[in-house]
Formats: C-alpha cells, sequence, structure tokens
RNA sequence: GGGCGAUUAACUCAGUGGGAGAGUGCUACCUUCACACGGUAGAAGUCACUGGUUCGAAUCCAGUAUCGCCCA
C-alpha cells in the first residue's frame, strides 16, 4: 500500500471532473468501436439548436443517456453515443436576422449568398457552444463521430431521401390552405402552431344587407377584417329564418362585391351566433372547405406580411390586420351596419416561433404525403419493434399518427436544405439530387434555363433521419450504419413525440427498412420548484452550469437521475442538490476511513473472511442484483435510492461500525477487513460510475490493486458476490438487539455510557455470544450471558428470537419499567389480535396463495412470542 | 369536445392486489478517534371523495371533485 494513507477532508469534485474527462478522452474511451466483436448498443443524441444554450432539459436528458452508455460500456457492449447539432432553420435565421436588424440591414439587402455567409459565421463562432457545454456534464459522447444536420453526409441524405419520395408519389407539390407566418414569411406544419386557447376576444356581429334590398343578415366574427375576403355568407339549409334566402345575395358594401347566400349544414351551428355565417375562404380552414364545397371564389386579401392587398379594397390596402380590422369596424359603424359585440373566447394559432398570429393562407407548397408512411410506422410500435417507456405514451404517438394530415415541408427561408427541385421557364418541375443529374434524368437540352426551387426543407424533415444518416447511410459500406443500426434507445422529452420521434420512426422503416431505435424513454420536463415552466421571460430560469459550479458534476447528475422518476416532470430545488452533495460526501468519507487503515495490507494475502465481511458482500450481491433490474427498466430514481440505502445504511451505518474491532485489531481479522472494505469499494465505485462519473473514477484511482479506468471495468454481478442467507440471518438480528437496545436507552433516558449487563434469554440468544464487540461499540453491552436469575430490577427489550434483559440494579425506575412494557404489550397485543382476526377468517385461509397465510401464521407467532416474553418480564417486576 | 396524467407524512415524491415507504423538515439526546454535509432514537398519513369487484384495495372497475398536459 502507498506511503499516504491521508485523503484530503473533502472531495474535490471540480479537480476530479477537470483531471479525468480529458485523460477519458485522450484514452480514446470514448469511442465506439465498430471493429469490435461484443453486441452493439448505440444512441443518438436528439441533436440541440446549434446556436442554442444548454438549459436543465438538455441536462437532464443527456445525463440520462450517459447514465445508460456508461452501463452498457461497462457491461459487455460496444457502445456507442454520436453526438450533433441541429441548424434549427427558422430558430437560427431569426436570431441573424436579429442580429443584422441592429445595423439596419434585413436579409433582402445582402442577398441570399451573403445571407448565408452569415449564418455560417454566426454558426462557427456562437455555435457548437452546446457542445462545449455538454462537456461539463460528463457525459462520455463520442465525439470522433459527431455530426451537424447540414454536414455534406446529411445533407446528401436529405436530397436522396426527397428524391426517393418524389418518385414514390408521396412527396407532391400542391396549391391549398397553409398556415401561413407573417413574423417570419414563411409556411408552418401544423404542429408548428401554437394554440393559446383562454384566448379573451370579442365576437363582433354585423349585418349583410340583402342585395335585392329586402332585409339583411347579421352575421358574427371574430375577425371582422377578413369580410373584406368574404365570398359568401351560410346559413343552415334546415333553418327556417333562413332557407328562403338560399341562392340571393347579399352586397359588401367595402368592397362592393354581392356574395351568394349558400346552404351548409356542416359549417353551421343554428344554435350558435345568429346562424348565419361569413365565409373568407382562402382565410379559413372551415370556409375554405365551404368554399370547395360550393363553388366560391377564393380570394387571397392579405400579403405575405398579413397586410391587406388590392383585394381588400383601397381604403385598407396597406393596412396590417389589427389595424385592418379596427378600420373595417369603424366603416362597419357609420354605415350602420354594427350589430353589437360581446366578449368571447377562442383560440388563437400563434407561430411556434417569435409568437406572430399565424394566418390561413393559399398557397403552393411542397407536402409528404403521410398515411402511406404512417401506416407501417403505427404497426411497428403495435408489434413492439419499439417500445415506448412508459408505456401510455404510445397513446399518444397512436392518436397523432392514426389522424395524421400531410406534412408541409417546404419553408420559405433561406437557412436550410434547399429543396432540390428545378423549374424551366414553362414551369416544369424536375427533380433529382443536382441540377446535373436532373438535366441528365431528363435529357434536357443544355441552353435551358433550370431554376432551383428556392425554398428550404422544414428543419425535422433533416432531423427525421438522424438515428441512420449520422452511421454514414446513405454512404456505401457505411460500418457504422451495419453495426449500430436500429439504434437500442432514444431518450427525449414527450414534447417532440411528434416533431421527431414519430417522423424518425417513418423515416426509418421507409428508408431502412426496419425502426431507428428499439425504445423510446420518455421523460418529463423539468420546472422551477413552484411547479412552473422554466422560461426566460419569466425569469426563473435555472442555469445547469451555475449548479454545476456550487454542487459539483457529481451531486448534479445524481440530483437528476434521483428525481427522475418515469415520464414525470420534475420540479427542481436546487436545495436537493446539497441534499446529493451530502451523498458525496459520505461516501468520500467512508472511503477516507478505508484508506487510512490499510496500512500493512497484503495484497497478495487470502484471509479467511470474517461473519460481517460475509454479511456486507452478501449485501452487496442483493444489492447489485436490483441496481441492475432497475438501470435495465430505466428506473433511475430506483437506482439512486438503492446506491444510497446500500452505501449509506449497510456499508456505513452497519458494515463500517461492525468491522471497526477487526479493522482497529491485528491479524487475518484486519487483512479481511482490508480486503472485504477494498473489495466493496471496487464495486461501489463501478455500481456508482454511470451516475456519477467522477467520484467513482477518484475512487478507482486511489483504490489500490485497480488499474485502467472505471469507466471500462466490468460493471459488478449479482454472482460476483457469495450468498449467505444464514449470515443475513444472524445480523438482522444482532441489529434487532442492538436497536432493542438503544430504544430501551432512549425511552428510559439512560445515558450511552452506562454499560449493559445483560441476561438473554430465547432460541436466538447464543448468537449474541459471537458478538461481543459489535455490542460493545454500538450499544454499550459490555456482557452477556445466557442462563442465570433474571435481575431483580431490569428492563427488557423483547425482540424476534429473544429477550433481552438489562441488569439495571439501582439505575431503574421499576414503575416506569413496569409502565412501559405494559405500552409495548398493548402493542404487540393489538396487533396479534388483528392477525388472530384475519386468519381466523375461512374465506381467507381458504382463498388467499399458501405463502400469504404462512406469512401471517409466522407474523402470529412472532406476535405471540413476544407477547410471552412481555409478560414473563412484567411478572418477574413483580 | 376527445385523450392522457396527477391527487399518499408539514414539503418533494416512490409504491399497481397481501399489515403504509424514502429524502427533506420537525422533536429529543449525542461535539464517540470516516463524516455535525454526522450519529442515535422518535413523532407524524380516514393513501382526494363516493360506490363496486375481491377473503383482502393506496393498488383493479365505475363515477365525482380539483389541478396539469396533449390533441381538435
Amino acid at each position: 500500500m502507498s506511503e499516504t494513507n491521508e485523503l484530503p477532508n473533502n472531495y474535490d469534485a471540480h479537480a476530479a471532473a477537470k483531471r479525468y474527462y480529458s485523460w477519458w478522452e485522450e484514452q480514446g474511451l470514448f469511442k465506439g468501436d465498430v471493429e469490435g466483436g461484443k453486441p452493439p448498443y448505440a444512441i443518438v443524441i436528439p441533436p440541440p439548436n446549434v446556436t442554442g444554450s444548454l438549459h436543465m432539459g438538455h441536462a437532464l436528458d443527456n445525463v440520462l443517456q450517459d447514465i445508460l452508455i456508461r452501463y452498457k460500456r461497462m457491461d459487455g457492449y460496444d457502445a456507442v453515443w454520436v453526438p450533433g447539432t441541429d441548424h434549427a432553420g427558422i430558430a437560427t435565421q431569426m436570431v441573424v436576422e436579429r442580429e443584422l436588424a441592429k445595423d439596419n440591414i434585413s436579409r433582402h439587402d445582402l442577398g441570399r449568398e451573403a445571407f448565408l455567409d452569415k449564418v455560417w459565421d454566426w454558426k462557427k463562432k456562437n455555435g457548437d457552444r452546446i457542445i462545449f457545454q455538454l462537456r461539463s456534464l460528463g457525459v462520455s459522447c463520442d465525439w470522433g463521430r459527431e455530426r451537424f444536420t447540414m454536414d455534406e453526409g446529411l445533407s446528401a441524405a436529405v436530397r436522396q431521401v426527397f428524391v426517393k419520395y418524389y418518385e414514390e408519389g408521396l412527396i407532391y407539390r400542391d396549391t391549398r390552405l397553409i398556415n401561413w407566418d407573417p413574423g417570419t414569411r414563411t409556411v408552418l406544419s401544423d404542429l408548428e402552431v401554437e394554440y393559446d386557447d383562454d384566448h379573451v376576444g370579442e365576437l363582433w356581429s354585423f349585418a349583410y344587407p340583402l342585395s335585392d334590398g329586402t332585409g339583411e343578415l347579421v352575421v358574427a366574427t371574430t375577425r371582422p377584417e377578413t369580410m373584406l375576403g368574404d365570398t359568401a355568407v351560410a346559413v343552415h339549409p334546415q333553418d327556417e329564418r333562413y332557407k328562403h334566402l338560399i341562392g340571393k345575395t347579399v352586397h359588401n358594401p367595402l368592397v362592393d362585391r354581392h356574395i351568394p347566400i349558400v346552404g351548409d349544414a356542416i359549417l353551421v351551428d343554428m344554435a350558435f351566433g345568429t346562424g348565419a355565417v361569413k365565409v373568407t375562404p382562402a382565410h379559413d380552414f372551415n370556409d375554405y372547405e365551404v368554399g370547395k364545397r360550393h363553388g366560391l371564389d377564393f380570394i387571397t386579401m392579405f400579403d405575405d406580411a398579413a397586410c391587406v392587398n388590392e383585394q381588400g379594397g383601397e381604403r385598407f390596402q396597406g393596412m396590417p390586420s389589427k389595424q385592418a380590422r379596427t378600420a373595417v369596424k369603424a366603416a362597419m359603424e357609420e354605415l350602420g351596419l354594427f350589430r353589437g359585440t360581446q366578449e368571447h373566447k377562442h383560440p388563437l394559432g400563434r407561430s411556434q416561433r417569435g409568437g406572430a398570429v399565424v394566418e390561413p393562407m393559399l398557397s403552393t407548397q411542397w407536402f409528404v404525403k403521410m398515411k402511406p408512411l404512417a401506416a407501417p410506422a403505427i404497426a411497428a410500435v403495435e408489434h413492439g419493434a419499439t417500445e415506448f417507456v412508459p408505456r401510455r405514451f404510445e397513446n399518444t404517438y397512436f392518436a397523432w399518427m392514426r389522424d395524421i394530415r400531410d406534412w408541409c415541408i417546404s419553408r420559405q427561408l433561406w437557412w436550410g436544405h434547399q429543396i432540390p427541385a428545378w423549374y424551366d421557364a414553362q414551369g416544369g418541375v424536375y427533380v433529382g439530387e443536382s441540377e446535373a443529374a436532373v438535366r441528365q434524368a431528363h435529357e434536357l437540352a443544355e441552353d435551358l434555363v433550370l431554376t432551383q426551387d428556392s425554398d428550404v426543407l422544414d428543419t425535422w424533415f433533416s432531423s427525421a433521419l438522424w438515428p441512420f444518416s449520422t452511421l454514414g447511410w446513405p454512404e456505401k459500406d457505411a460500418k457504422d450504419l451495419a453495426k449500430w443500426y436500429p439504434t437500442a434507445v432514444l431518450v427525449t422529452g414527450f414534447d417532440i413525440i411528434f416533431f421527431w420521434v414519430a417522423r424518425m420512426m417513418f423515416s426509418g422503416l421507409h428508408n431502412m427498412g426496419s425502426v431507428p431505435f428499439e425504445k423510446v424513454l420518455i421523460h418529463g420536463l423539468v420546472r422551477d420548484e413552484t411547479g412552473q415552466k422554466m422560461s426566460k421571460t419569466k425569469g426563473n430560469v435555472v442555469d445547469p452550469l451555475d449548479t454545476i459550479e456550487t454542487h459539483g458534476v457529481d451531486a448534479f447528475r445524481f440530483t437528476l437521475a434521483r428525481l427522475a422518476a418515469p415520464g414525470a416532470d420534475m420540479a427542481w430545488r436546487d436545495h436537493e442538490v446539497g441534499v446529493s452533495g451530502r451523498f458525496v460526501n459520505k461516501i468520500w468519507q467512508a472511503l477516507r476511513f478505508t484508506m487510512q487503515n490499510m496500512d500493512g495490507y497484503d495484497p497478495s494475502a487470502t484471509p479467511t473472511l470474517g461473519l460481517y465481511d460475509q454479511w456486507i458482500l452478501s449485501r452487496l450481491g442483493q444489492a447489485t442484483a436490483r441496481v441492475r433490474g432497475h438501470l435495465d427498466a430505466f428506473r433511475f430514481d430506483q437506482v439512486c435510492s438503492e446506491l444510497h440505502a446500500f452505501t449509506w445504511d449497510e456499508l456505513c451505518d452497519w458494515y463500517l461500525e461492525l468491522s471497526k474491532s477487526a479493522v482497529y485489531g491485528e491479524g487475518e481479522p484486519r487483512q479481511a477487513a482490508q480486503h472485504t472494505l477494498l473489495a466493496v469499494f471496487s464495486s461501489v465505485a463501478r455500481l456508482i460510475h454511470p451516475i456519477m462519473p467522477f467520484l467513482s473514477e477518484e475512487i478507482w484511482q486511489l483504490l489500490p490493486q485497480t488499474s485502467g479506468s472505471v469507466m471500462v471495468a466490468a460493471y459488478p454481478r449479482e454472482a460476483d458476490y457469495p450468498q449467505d442467507p444464514e449470515i443475513i440471518e444472524q445480523v438482522a438480528f444482532l441489529q434487532d438487539v442492538i436497536r432493542g437496545m438503544r430504544r430501551l436507552r432512549a425511552e428510559m433516558e439512560i445515558s450511552p455510557r452506562l454499560p449493559f449487563n445483560v441476561l438473554a434469554l430465547g432460541p436466538k440468544a447464543p448468537w449474541l455470544l459471537t458478538h461481543g464487540a459489535g455490542l460493545k461499540h454500538l450499544a454499550n453491552v459490555v456482557d452477556v450471558r445466557l442462563e442465570g436469575e433474571r435481575p431483580g430490577a431490569c428492563a427488557t427489550a423483547v425482540v424476534a428470537g429473544a429477550e433481552i434483559h438489562v441488569d439495571l440494579e439501582g439505575v431503574v425506575d421499576v414503575d416506569a419499567e413496569r409502565e412501559r412494557l405494559k405500552k409495548e404489550m398493548g402493542r404487540v397485543s393489538k396487533d396479534a389480535g388483528a392477525l388472530r382476526k384475519k386468519l381466523g377468517n375461512q374465506a381467507f385461509v381458504a382463498k388467499a396463495p399458501g405463502h400469504v397465510v404462512a406469512k401471517f401464521q409466522e407474523k402470529l407467532a412472532l406476535a405471540d412470542s413476544r407477547i410471552k416474553g412481555l409478560k414473563e418480564s412484567l411478572e418477574a417486576l413483580g
């Protein structure tokens, strides 16, 4: 053993993190071995936004992944964790545009190419910041395999998939009503529109005069400005009030149009409002359907900034929608056509990015036909090829997939994968992986001018390919792909099941022929301590890096894992990290104790293990089995409580104390204890390593006889430890006796300093003779005798298997002891009564399983024997 | 409107058919040579409510209430 056995008083988490992370990396321990002969285990990271920064959600997500990958790496797998980032089209472009806006420059001033240079500059400067931040979590990603969604390889994958889908008829171009974001001036998919259910607006009523002057039709709307684009008024065909009007027209005075009254039973609810509804087919999804059913005109009255265009009439042209609303209302009031208003709660759609009110607009866009792609993705989860954990999230997945609508994939942005489609002057469309490929495939004349579609693809189109594009697809002979696809598990939050998980599922199935991952582990959100979502605007964001700085990364990770109940949100409290820090300290102090007592340890000796040595090893084996079970089930919270219970309660509270006489002694018992301490710490280091990588490495490096890194040491197995049920029973009895003695002291207010002489009676009493040192050290019991007269003045602890009578001549207050025993008797008798009643129930005895009945019989026998012991003790007191 | 989830000790949360658990906090005692970021002992819960199934329900079923999330 080494010369210097004295460890620092406290564990230095920051020094350890600094020392070991680079050491691991230099040794190549994060690298996945594609040539290795071990079974594959792969995780692909949910790629964070390249220009984002690390928040608690990332921390949770990545720590969970790191726990899994470290566990599997130790447990005999060729494990790889592929990291990377996402170009995040809208978000990144917005950030750069905002930067330019500070100098009053728009992207249009620069032009596409110059603007993209700026974005790449931004990406190089600020991008990958999050990657560096991730390292501070101690995660063991294979950095050599890092990818970016706009890498050449991943871009090639995008082009190839686009072309493939197009050729298969799964991608098409169409003009239809879409969600338009006037803020960023691009189309959005349905998923990128967020609805505010509680938006309080108004229901504003006005009258359309009948064209023939015979009356008016009153309609109500939440969006008065859209009357500039109305092309009909709908009533219910069975509505007695209005059905005679169907076929007539009303006059729209603001744009001087006569528009028909149509009967539509689908749109109109006779009971709502006046029973008449204005119809704006080019700016409302329901009205769009009405327009198609009745062959109405589709008048687009907004430009792409949601300002009124020439269709809205000179008076309103150029006004933003909000201003137009005010102006339309005023105009109608002037005309005497206003018919009242009331408050009205209705959902309001806003852009997920930027928050602009989304405007339904008619537009020509590219779409993915979803039904054929969704069907196999549904089946794969139904058949269990991919399993969600917790299972209930499959409902969420199914509900969306079964009701899926076509996916609008084009975006009017510049930052992203430009759509691989080219147009000729006549509007002919050619889709291919490059202009040259298109020309060749269609045998186009060299002088034919082709222009590439200026739009880019939805960011999620490239993320959907992530599990295989990062592994090398579509390269031929991609070794990584062959070894690691499908990946083992995807770890992510429930908020992107639709955006990402679902899309990876059908992309993997359609392009690779198999699911992209076997399991999907869904975790919740990290909220603030009051349960609120963390957000910059609320100012309740907790920065993971600050927390790590304060408490160390091991305590930080342990906290995340400990609070990670399956699929549930967690309320973050910095106090909890302090709690974890105490656990870290406890382990460290136990290690210090161990290392301080290693003098004279002979590694080559094979001492016969003492009873407590065997006991802790047996308990370690049992704990190991439970830890593994919880890891396999992704129950990180349970893993943590198991590790905590073993190291704190079993190891520190019992083994360390019970073994002290051996440790402080000499000869074989001391050698055996030293051997056991080192063996247990070797196991503890390995067991905690996935969760607390740096603390475990520090321990591993301090232990004699370990070599290399704990990162690649074998994860413990239950079979590594001998099991001895009899020793476990004996120590459990000893613990009962010690606790009985301590309780007795506490209840009778007897100082721990007063030594006890005891008379132990009962079947298990003889066991106590071999535990003299433990009894002395932990309960200050100095003398145990098994026979003789019961002391006249004594106090008694009755435990399972023995009665321990403490000689308290001159100390004990006999009356107080009598009262204490009576109270105890009362408790046990009540207990026994309940058990007797249960066992007296014929139905219970007849119908309950045998082992359950036996268990209750055992409990009753135990209670009865305690009653007997208490009765005798009471009688002895007189 | 449809779906999912939550409701367990003062607080944060585990516990899915067999006598209610953990951590924190609280109370009392202990500055014992690994640790006061500690030790010992303890108090603390009609498991939201109402019915039902069962020998037996925190756990399964039905309904109610409150809160949260997702979808339309």
